[in-house]
DNA sequence: TATAAGAAGTCTTATACAAGACTAGTTCCT
DNA sequence: AGGAACTAGTCTTGTATAAGACTTCTTATA
């Protein structure tokens, strides 16, 4: 039990080993947000490798944003807060760089077929989904129109927890232990047409801002797709390029 | 000059050292974009610290994106090729996802004095910027329309160098030594007036991204303002959030 | 309440060895 | 003689380990 394949290549480095075992350990809830891990010395003992190699592997899944470390506190499960979920993945701003607390005004939840798109992208191709069409108000006149689609099979009775709140990522971690580590949103800007402008409450032919985005747990599934509308005058949307 | 503080505690770890020494290097232009940096014994062996050292300097340089390294090769200095730098910081892409090669259609240059923001948010507060106006045109009818200023301090004799490539950030590198590292940007969707129409060749009242940039160097110098109109109807901006 | 000692954690540095990449020969075949 | 293929050597980064320093928090003590 100690090494499994003594003398074999492993074919993959140990500190790997090391980063899929707590990988697993945090997708599979074994690890709950916010708990201790092992310190480096013994998840090195635990897993017959060295301090060192243990501590590379905690440093990536640092940078992954999965964990997070404190010198003489120990490393922690990063816990997805409403305010970090909210604006690590919600990059409206004010017009000074201030984070807009966004209020939740309507919502509303149910279950239907899958598109083609979406049993296509989505993670284990879903033939069922749960469709969340909320609207929600930024200070000033500003609106987001946001239409959330998540396969059934990864949240069972997701309905059943309605009202969702504000931040549906601290739900997805808390209830399902997925961890949403990584989205691609793909931008452009829209004249309102009739209904997208009744729904943000705003005059036909504005400029809205659309955005579709595909969001991946720490498995690097894809777990939730989600367009949004955004009537984007006072505020706008920033971003870090590297 | 082995060691310039024997004894006394260094107040920053013998790694940073090697980074800031590197970057240095690089921002100096001792290091010019591609040339291979001393491996990491040699760099050990002349700054005084072990290869192992010298080595966690690298990764992290590497990381930041100022190098590339590869096993059995070596290490070099990052080279800002014309596709490097355009699809690193150029973030519009076809329906499939696919680069579309932007083609230079006019462009002007002039220098004229800094406005008040433009001095307090670029580096050195500078009193003169050279101003370059252009239009590039996309695959199909996008259009981008691009106002860009930097200051005349940081790049003398950017005038002459007119016509300037598409890429503008291969020119800061090969003749200015400042490498783009980092680029914030602020997005939002805007109805385009009589002027913008006319620039981007389409109709009054279309809507358009308007995108504000300040770019970044190796040094955290705000080294760029730039602001684009862009006529997004066939390509999208698309970003990875972490 | 303040201070000091200790325990538990990460951080820094150093060293050894493995693996990939390039070069210069050398061999072998035509 | 010329050229392709193999091989050994050397240079590089990648992986793994260990020891000691530093930080933070807790607990005991004055």
């Amino acid at each position: 039990m100690q090494d499994q394949t003594p003398s074999i290549r492993p074919d993959r480095p140990l500190y790997q080993v090391v980063i899929d075992t707590i990988v697993d350990r945090i997708a599979s809830g074994a690890l709950q947000p916010g708990a201790m891990l092992p310190s480096e010395t013994q998840l090195g003992a635990e897993l017959g490798v060295s301090q060192g190699t243990a501590r590379k592997a905690l440093i990536d899944l640092e940078q992954r944003g999965l964990v997070q470390r404190a010198q003489g506190r120990g490393t922690f499960v990063r816990i997805q807060t409403p305010e970090s979920a909210l604006f690590n993945f919600f990059r409206l701003r004010g017009r000074d760089g201030e984070r807009p607390p966004p209020v939740l005004h309507h919502q509303e939840m149910r279950q239907r077929a899958a598109t083609a798109v979406e049993t296509k992208t989505l993670h284990d191709a879903p033939k069922q989904v749960f469709e969340i069409k909320r609207l929600r108000a930024l200070p000033g006149k500003d609106r987001v129109h946001e239409i959330v689609c998540v396969p059934c099979t990864l949240f069972p009775g997701l309905k059943d927890r309605a009202p969702l709140p504000n931040t549906l990522y601290v739900v997805y971690q808390q209830a399902y232990s997925c961890i949403v580590v990584r989205a691609e949103e793909q931008m452009r800007p829209l004249v309102a047409d009739a209904a997208t402008a009744l729904a943000l409450g705003i005059a036909q032919g504005e400029s809205i801002l659309r955005i579709d985005r595909v969001a991946y747990d720490a498995l690097d599934r894809a777990i939730e797709r989600r367009t949004s509308f955004i009537n984007a005058t006072e505020h706008s949307y920033d971003v870090t390029l590297r």
